[in-house]
DNA sequence: GAACCCATCATTTTT
DNA sequence: TGATGGGTTC
């Protein structure tokens, strides 16, 4: 147990009753853990069968397991080191039988759960203008996450009409999974402890075993998960959970920053360690991401510090426009990496995707390689999709998302007509879809379309003697020459087609990968697709690329150089937060940047541009307010930030040409309400200090007389007769007159 | 069944 | 601005 500190130390020997590690950002906090695991393991001679550990990535797991399996000696897999999602499917899989499941069901994604909600909105007859599917899985999945099944919902929401609605949503999704026999990711949780409720046997079993449980990232659990670990916990109590309140980014999804919070409440005798040593960040880097965070109310008291020095000052830079940001930051990379750093030390972090674009433009000039994190998975493409859906079908019969799918991809002639009569008929006899078209004497029913089913049916059957093999490659490459995919993709002869068939072959790829594991069924490399998100872990770690991704996915990482680039209001924070009634919105954006600040081991570059172009329009933001709260001593700042905020919608095609300073309503929504009551400090507010019949300038249209002046919104329509261009008609924000 | 047009929509996303 | 999906048309 050489090289921890006294607090890390502490953490990892103090093994009996609940313990709370407030783990700040670069802490060393695996390394505990790890420690933790092989201290109890090889000290108090606990068997790893008895411990658990907890965490929310696969990735994060794998980590562990490697490395507790480096540090000790032990039986692989002996340890239960997973994420939440997969315990339960572990726990599901042996035991959702007890309360009427089937052990065999398949696991829903969110495009998956978006289909079943198309169905569930054209089944109750709702308006698609007024629910919107997204909006569905969010509620369905926020109600879940906080343990409330339709029953609990149809009480509480008895007197709001469309949430009332959203329950009726709720309820029918839930008995259309159950038909499909199919858990969403929130099910599995949710099921477990429904499982745990109804069969105290269960939940007896798993107790016992897991005398020691461990739980990494406690901030980013929800109430579904709390409840979870409460359960498992219950009889031995030595439950030792990890996180950092101000590294609690994930409101938005569910997590609750109590659980964390409140912790010694839930459990009086808890201990508390605080690790406040940073291994990571120099000094300066450290004391901006304290002076910023410092700003939030309501957080657990704790300072990093370091003994790694002061190192370089942050340096933060106001460009004019996105593309002159991009540019700056090209071209310190290039300075660094003459300078002798590799790409691969630096990260470019963002508040949304969409900044990404510009970047990556400028990148690919300047022939910097780079890898995006993020975005659209693999398995989101719609050929993997498509594969992946026969692969679901022949594992749960019952999955009509998945025969939905492909009973006419590649085309074999059955069209929606007989579809519809397939799903009526088999919902009918209360069949699944695919059973009902497995009997020859229902097919009969089909009319013209019975043999093509007929054959689609045989063709399906075909492909079984490779599951019960376990021969899953060759399953694959059944499914591509059977079913023709392979050969209509050949045939296009499109790069995109090309592309598709590469993605395939990847898809292979990982198959061939799944199938080292002892044991390969399909129905694990089913879950193995769906619970492990495409980590594109392919060749990166090795690669010496500039990272790009955003704040959200830089958590848990670090890098010797970081950029944040669009360090503005309205974007970071962002615009919907700062409008937010939740006052606690805009400190998780403040937790956002602590996060992002601290990523950075030697170096932090900030920028923020005076006009960057949005789907709204032109934007003209003040500069971040997160900017201001790092002391001026640890950043040098280069550029000026103009004094003007505002939105310039797109002209409308329609409208009249020549000048229009926004179009009226258009302005007036694209100005936040927030705007004026907010205060930068840096006089963002427009003074005006001109007058109806004073003489002003404008830096375009020259010298004239002001004529008008009334109040919008929280800005002044200016009206002015120049002396060369005649009357025009401004805001005062934008127009930026002088008096003269 | 495919090509095209228009309307619509637009933070963050570990599973 | 741009991607996406539904609806229309041939």
């Amino acid at each position: 147990m050489l090289g921890l500190n006294n607090k890390q130390w502490e953490a990892c020997s103090y093994t009996e009753g609940p313990l709370l590690i407030l783990a700040g950002a670069g802490s060393g906090k695996t390394r505990v853990l790890v420690h933790r695991i092989a201290y109890l393991i090889e000290e108090k001679q606990v068997d790893p069968y008895n411990i658990l550990a907890i965490t929310f990535t696969n990735k994060a797991a794998n980590e562990m397991k490697e490395r507790v399996e480096a540090a000790i000696d032990v039986e692989p897999g002996r340890i239960w080191v997973s994420t939440f999602h997969s315990m339960c499917v572990k726990i599901l899989r042996r035991f959702y039988v007890r309360i009427g499941g089937d052990n065999n069901f398949a696991i829903y994604d969110t495009d998956d759960q978006k289909a079943v909600c198309k169905e569930v909105l054209k089944t109750l007859n709702l308006d698609p203008k007024m629910y919107k599917e997204k909006a569905c899985i969010a509620f369905i999945s926020s109600a879940k996450e906080s343990c409330k099944t339709p029953e609990d919902l149809e009480i509480e929401m008895a007197g709001d009409y469309r949430a009332s609605q959203m329950v009726r949503v709720y309820r029918e999704y839930q008995h259309r999974m159950k038909i499909n026999n199919a858990l969403d990711f929130d099910d599995l949780i949710f099921k477990t402890l429904d499982l745990f409720a109804q069969d105290p046997e269960v939940l007896e079993y798993y107790q016992d075993r897991f005398k020691y449980i461990m739980v990494d990232e406690y901030q980013d659990t929800n109430e579904s998960q709390f409840q979870l670990v409460r359960l498992l916990a219950g009889k031995w109590r030595n439950l030792c959970v990890v996180g950092d309140d101000d590294q609690s980014i994930y409101k938005f999804r569910g997590a609750n920053i109590y659980n964390i919070l409140n912790f010694e409440d839930e459990y009086k005798d808890a201990k508390v360690v605080k690790l406040e040593q940073n291994y990571r960040s120099t000094e300066t880097i450290l004391n901006a991401a304290n002076a910023v965070i410092a700003n939030n109310t309501g957080r657990k008291q704790k300072r990093l510090w370091t003994e790694n020095g002061v190192g370089e000052k942050i340096n933060y830079q106001v460009y004019e426009t996105e593309h002159e940001e991009a540019l700056g930051a090209v071209n310190n990379i290039m300075e660094l990496c003459n300078n002798g750093r590799e790409y691969s030390d630096i990260a470019i972090l963002y508040r949304t995707n969409a900044q990404s674009r510009v970047i990556e433009e400028k990148l690919v000039y300047a022939s910097i390689p780079y890898k995006l994190v993020g975005g659209t998975g693999f398995y989101n493409r719609k050929e993997i999709r498509d594969i992946v859906a026969y692969l679901k079908l022949l594992s749960n019969p019952s999955d009509e998302i998945a025969f939905s799918r492909i009973i006419n991809v590649p085309r074999r002639g059955i069209g929606a007509t007989t579809v519809t009569k397939i799903r009526e008929l088999s919902l009918q006899n209360g069949i699944s879809m695919y059973n009902f078209c497995k009997d020859e004497g229902n097919r009969k029913l089909l009319g013209r379309s019975a043999d093509k089913i007929g054959d689609f049916v045989e063709m399906m059957e075909s492909f079984r003697p490779y599951i019960e093999t376990g021969e899953l490659d060759e399953l694959f490459d059944s499914i591509m020459e059977k079913t023709g995919y392979e050969m209509e993709l050949r045939a296009e002869g499109t790069d995109e087609a090309r592309g598709r068939l590469e993605n395939l072959d990847e898809l292979r790829n990982k198959i061939l990968g799944y199938m080292e594991e002892e044991e390969p069924t399909l129905l694990g490399l089913l879950e193995d697709i769906s619970l492990v998100a495409d980590t594109d872990d392919s060749a990166d770690d090795t690669d010496n690329k500039v990272t790009l991704m955003t704040l959200h996915s830089a958590k848990g990482l670090e890098f010797p150089v970081v950029f944040m680039v669009g360090m503005e209001e309205r974007l970071f924070p962002s615009g919907l937060s700062m409008d937010s009634d939740d006052p606690d919105a805009v400190e998780e954006e403040r937790r956002l940047c602590y996060v992002g600040i601290t990523r950075a081991m030697k170096r932090l570059f900030l920028s923020s541009c005076t006009t960057r172009m949005s789907y709204q329009g032109r934007a003209y933001n003040a500069e971040s307010r997160f900017i201001e709260e790092i002391p001026k001593e640890y950043m040098t700042r280069t550029g000026v930030k103009a004094n003007v905020i505002k939105t310039e919608p797109f002209a409308k095609k329609s409208s009249v040409s020549g000048f229009n300073f926004g179009v009226g309503a258009g302005v007036a929504k694209a100005m936040p309400k927030s705007v004026p009551a907010y205060n930068t400090g840096t006089s963002n507010n427009v003074s005006i200090d001109y007058n109806v019949g004073d003489r002003v300038k404008h830096i375009k249209f020259g010298k004239g007389t002001v004529t008008d002046m009334k109040p919008s919104a929280d800005d002044f329509e200016i009206t002015v007769n120049f002396d060369n261009v005649g009357e025009k008609h401004m805001f005062a924000k934008l127009a930026k007159l002088k008096k003269i």
